[in-house]
DNA sequence: TAACTGTATTAACACATATAATACACTTAA
DNA sequence: TTAAGTGTATTATATGTGTTAATACAGTTA
């Protein structure tokens, strides 16, 4: 469910937020559904409970998930979930846009872009693969 | 010509990569222009030279500038280095689109949300600010 | 009550960042 | 040739973050 790769630079709690944000976000994960308690997943990650700690605080604070205290940690609202998540990706987009367009990129080139890969989410619902 | 952030989280030398980085881009700095020293900018920075010279290793490595022994650091010619910049912010940007689709986003908001940024873009040669 | 939840605390270690103080080889201009 | 300016390398030290480890405590549930 939530693969680690100790290669990647980036802390291995981040990498857990990263993980359980997509399953929250694509809807693997419903709503109310509760999550692996902390030592738990520790466990079966084999790191340390305070690391899954603090990657459910940081997600709280967040707003992916809520915690009930002494029953666990659940998945938030799809809606509001979605929402703050879309958020995120659109405040990248903008910016990534901005900066391309000062560099002489005109709307037209990455509009194509933008359909081919379009094509390739949509192709995928046909595919058996 | 660079300014530090020490509430941004990122380490000082990955700051001074990123302000060099945009004016080499930019073309705000020109090809084959000579970067300030490492212990002059290091001086008007009031950091330590070890840190912009980390900086600088790294933008070699990138591409970006290129070192002439006892001479100093210069900026890469042009072509390539508006090459290597496009190339990331295109990564990026298909990373970004393709989480997007894969949230039910579809391409004509994109595109719309695209055509206002590129307004921005072009009305501010006309504009006094 | 026992076993499960999340949470908090303290200590220890590893690693990255940053500073500090030097030293060295190369280039350039006086 | 010499002096001053380049980038580069090295060693030591301090600090902060990430991670593990060992506990402890309060709430929940069967």
């Amino acid at each position: 469910m939530i693969q680690l790769n100790y290669k990647d630079p980036r802390p291995i709690y981040e990498q857990v937020m990263d993980s359980l944000r997509r399953l929250v976000v694509s809807g693997v994960m419903k709503p109310d559904e509760k999550l692996p308690s902390v030592r738990e997943l520790a466990t079966s990650l084999t790191i340390n409970p305070n690391t899954i700690q603090r990657a459910y605080r940081e997600l709280e604070t967040e707003g992916y998930i809520y915690t009930v205290s002494g029953r666990g940690s659940f998945v938030s609202p799809k809606d509001y979930v979605k929402d703050i998540y879309k958020e995120s990706l659109l405040e990248t987009f903008g910016k990534t846009v901005s900066e391309l367009f000062a560099l002489g990129e005109n709307p037209e080139t990455l509009t194509k872009q933008m359909q081919t890969l379009y094509g390739k989410e949509t192709i995928s619902h046909d595919s058996d693969q």
